[in-house]
DNA sequence: ACTTATTTTTAGGGCAACCTAAAAATTAAA
DNA sequence: TTTAATTTTTAGGTTGCCCTAAAAATAAGT
């Protein structure tokens, strides 16, 4: 079915931005499949052109690829932001939704919710949503975890994939474009102690590794986009 | 896969409400495969009791199974009648769009869109919605083209298997809750002329007979509900 | 460099949902 | 009631996507 080349597509590109090579094995491994399946639908896909694979070495999205990868983000993100807005989803549940309905959603479809919400840039959790041709808003973005000394910083983004995080960022009031002042770093295991309007949190290594943030050091006017 | 079984339930549904018996060649001829096709899934089907077979006799739901494709067309219903109040899609493409989206359409996303609806009870062709127990309001209806002499009349449903259709009807602006007043009933060919506010119209036998009404006869308090 | 461990591919199947062609049962016509 | 037409089922096959187990290639350890 397209569904499957659409989800390959998509789990290879997101592979793509955080990978130098992808390996067959961290495909199967984030799409809970096994490594042989892996191979088999890759060696499809190389065949339609959609991605460039070289056998042992792994694979790489071609252009044809990326831009039907891109696709599929943007009816992913849209109709996250869409469950959000229109029905007021809470945040943690729209991932999985959307992971059934991109699948099912008419290019008619995606353009009257792109007009509904504004054509928006960025989806519930601050990742960018792609327009039509493909293209991708790159920001400047560091991992909080990896901010090594105390100072001001915005939230740009958080990870999607887990409705636990999610529920407990929610809890602190943390979402996109929150802006948070990390008072102290402990040296013992990284927990951050930030302060965030009237209240502190301190939270652990694990949960800033989940975390993107604009540091205060890049906060020149015009990156201080609201949603 | 699942979306194979709630279509069969479906399609079977919406056939035994206009015949008898269902049999293999009407259910394959409805949703466009071979009959040996129908019958393989029928028999699986039937071992899940979601029908009762007799073979060379044809399907009957049982009443789990009856449960099952009220909850798809419940779905289809709720979807069709959100699109085109949430993102404002013209009635003849709703229903599209609401085959593919019945089929990942979580609880909770279905309850949402039905306070968002105000738990509905009619879609926007004028099928009723089943409700979350799978009760199915039945309203005394006449098809327009066997109504025999001129009267008034209020549309209650139109079929919406024909965006031709849909979009004619929209051209005349008749739709649900419509009143129209038959004026004649040309016995050659029985088309009728109608009147509709301040225009006449002449409806041809064929798209009379994709039309049910409630005929004034029966136009008493209570009968003449709104959406 | 040689052995061991890991990664990746190949071989061989399974299952769901479809198909065509042939056989069997039912229904209609003579 | 026998024959002919139609409907329905069975038999056998295809495709897509997944699996396990075995083989091959690559990478790591001594
Ligand atoms: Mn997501
Ligand atoms: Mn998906
Ligand atoms: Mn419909
Ligand atoms: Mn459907």
């Amino acid at each position: 079915m397209l569904k499957s080349i659409e989800d390959y597509l998509k789990n290879i590109y997101e592979l793509q931005e955080h990978f130098e090579r992808v390996t067959t094995n961290q495909l199967a491994e984030k799409m809970g499949i096994t490594p042989a399946s892996a191979t088999g639908m890759i060696k499809k896909l190389a065949a339609m052109n959609l991605v460039k694979y070289r056998p042992y070495q792994g694979v790489e999205l071609t252009d044809a690829g990326r831009l039907m990868a891109l696709e599929v983000i943007r009816h992913h993100r849209l109709i996250e932001l869409f469950l959000a807005k229109a029905l007021g989803v809470p945040w943690d549940r729209v991932h999985d939704e959307a992971e059934k309905w991109e699948h099912v959603l008419s290019e008619d479809i995606e353009e009257r919710i792109d007009r509904f919400l504004g054509s928006p840039r960025w989806d519930p959790h601050g990742a960018p949503i792609p327009d039509k041709a493909g293209n991708i808003e790159q920001r400047p973005r560091v991992r909080l975890c990896d901010i090594t000394h105390p100072q001001a910083v915005r939230v740009l983004e958080v990870s999607d994939h887990d409705p636990e995080l999610l529920r407990y960022l929610g809890k602190l009031n943390i979402y996109p474009q929150t802006d948070l002042t990390i008072l102290s770093i402990e040296p013992f295991d990284k927990s951050m102690t930030v302060r965030h309007q009237q209240s502190t949190h301190t939270l652990s290594a694990l949960v800033t590794s989940y975390i993107w943030v604009l540091p205060e050091e890049h906060m020149k006017k015009g990156q201080a986009n609201a949603v």
